[in-house]
RNA sequence: GGCGGUGUAGCCAAGUGGUAAGGCCGAGGUCUGCAAAACCUCUAUUCGGCGGUUCGAAUCCGCCCGCCGCCUCCA
């Protein structure tokens, strides 16, 4: 039985979707106004590791992304390089999803940019109005944070006004409350706009996702997920505006990702800790191994991204690769092996017991260790039975299907240029003869170029660097 | 000022009352002509500090210290 950790009650739950075989849900996406960085990768692989889970457990899946292609950022951006602001959003959108299938993630079903949704927008700010949660002010339309009486139910704020200390926005001087927050924003001079009842202006932020998510999901769905900066105001700021309008549960399940750390500082340009997806591809890592290492750390807890670890990731996404390869290669005994049979066994229970319990990855990569370490005890025997194996290849794919990090690993069938073949062949015969100078100086020289041999039982063995 | 999270070996970390998972690094060994890979063994008497509760605490309580976050755009 999956647990997953509700935001909303601050407990773990029972998940069961609102259709017996079917799971909607809805991941808050990126601005696009420019590459996104790892920690932004974090939380993507977290909602991927979800979806791959609830497909794992049997679920079909309604996912649904948006893409901000509009806020002051994108503006101000695409004005400051002078491209409009369509085409430079769409580039952005388009680097977004080249790094996210980089990176191994299934593409939610809906990726939705909100300026293919003003409509949509339009009418719900119609129904708030009908319901008495808006007012105008110096041509915007506001939401009345005091007419719902339920605000504050997700993050805990409190409706009482500015406490001392906190910052204010000195910039919000026309509104009723500081807390109340822009529906539709009056244009300014310059500024991208749409023709509405309400006057030329554009959407605010938080609108989008309420009303994108309700288009594809219905009025109510089973699953909302974010980093966790998105609790307050933006969750709480959807919430109000869906269930203002629809006076019906929202979400089911609000799930949020924790921050990632980069050598326990939080991330930020100035302190040179700022990677990108791209930045790290340069630095010659693998993204199998960058997806590793973000789901690494089970999701509520803070991660602590080094480079050093990522270093050791690669390590591990090289064994598990390698250890596949033999598994599939490895010759089998007629022998039954009911100990090994057993412990295959009890690594998938222990995989999906960890996983259930709110996605519990670490603990879950844990039984991936303990089953490639019982295979390959089994393997360097030589005592595989061939139940054994074909139980153990469908484990790892079933591991993979979850983690998909092999997934992204060539499952190296190309073959090698003559030559080296040849190559190969000398040494055998050389090491045949005894002649192991020449044999060495041969595997001397193929490792220069890149390829380790390997001497088995049953061979020769070659695998690249 | 309000609210919240967190501190476990060189590094990343699981573990929320029953006597420290796992990965990476490191050391030794087996196998091998030598390697590589794999396997085996070892690597925190101890969980930020000090008190307390308990038969028993990394796990509960109190205080202190450190780090991170939300309250403003943010994954």
């Amino acid at each position: 039985m999956l647990r997953l950790y509700n935001t909303l009650s601050k407990r773990l739950e029972p998940f069961t979707p609102l259709q017996a075989d079917q799971v909607s849900m809805y991941a808050c996406g990126p601005t696009v106004h420019d590459y996104a960085h790892i920690g932004n990768f974090r939380t993507f692989m977290f909602v991927d590791l979800l979806r791959r889970y609830l497909k794992f457990k049997g679920y079909k899946i309604r996912h649904v992304m948006n893409i901000t292609d509009i806020d002051d950022k994108t503006i101000r951006k695409s004005q400051e390089q002078g491209i409009p602001l369509k085409e430079y959003t769409e580039l952005y959108t388009r680097y977004f999803l080249e790094d996210l299938t980089t990176l191994g993630a299934e593409l939610p079903e809906h990726i939705v940019p909100a300026t293919e949704n003003i409509p949509e927008m339009i009418d719900l700010i119609k129904r708030l109005e009908a319901n008495g949660h808006t007012y105008v002010s110096e041509g915007s339309v506001y939401y009345r944070i005091a007419s719902f009486a339920e605000y504050g139910k997700l993050s805990g704020a409190k409706l009482a006004g500015n406490v001392a200390g906190a910052r204010v926005d000195v910039d919000e001087y026309d509104k009723e409350d500081a807390r109340d927050f822009v529906l539709w924003k009056a244009a300014k001079e310059g500024e991208p706009f749409w023709e509405t009842p309400y006057g030329r202006g554009r959407p605010g932020w938080h609108l989008e996702c309420s009303a994108m998510a309700m288009k594809y999901l219905g009025e109510s769905f089973d699953i909302h997920c974010g980093g966790v900066d998105l609790i307050f105001p933006h969750h709480e700021n959807e919430i109000a505006q869906s269930e203002g309008a629809t006076g019906r549960q929202f979400v089911r399940f609000w799930l949020h990702c924790e921050h990632l750390l980069v050598e326990g500082q939080k991330m930020s340009k100035s302190l040179g800790n700022y990677y990108t997806l791209r930045d790290l591809l340069k630095l010659g890592f693998s993204a199998s191994a960058i997806r590793l290492l973000l789901l690494s750390v089970p999701y509520r807890k803070q991660l602590n991204f080094t480079l050093e670890t990522l270093r050791g990731m690669e390590t591990r996404v090289k064994k598990l690769s390698d250890f596949r390869r033999r598994l599939k290669g490895a010759p089998t005994v007629d022998s039954a092996d009911t100990e090994l049979l057993l412990a295959i066994a009890e690594a998938r229970k222990a995989f999906e017991d960890a996983l259930d319990e709110d996605l519990n990855t670490s603990a879950a990569l844990a039984a991936v260790a303990d089953f490639e370490t019982s295979i390959n005890r089994a393997l360097a025997q030589g005592s595989l039975s061939l139940e054994c194996k074909e139980r153990a290849l469908r484990l790892l794919s079933e591991f993979d299907a979850v983690f998909g990090v092999l997934a992204l690993q060539s499952d190296e069938t190309e073959s090698l240029d003559e030559e080296i073949l040849r190559l190969i062949e000398e040494r055998t015969a050389a090491k045949a003869a005894k002649n192991y100078a020449r044999a060495d100086e041969i595997r001397r020289y193929l490792f220069e170029r890149g390829i380790i041999l390997e001497d088995t039982k049953t061979g020769v063995r070659w695998r690249r660097v």
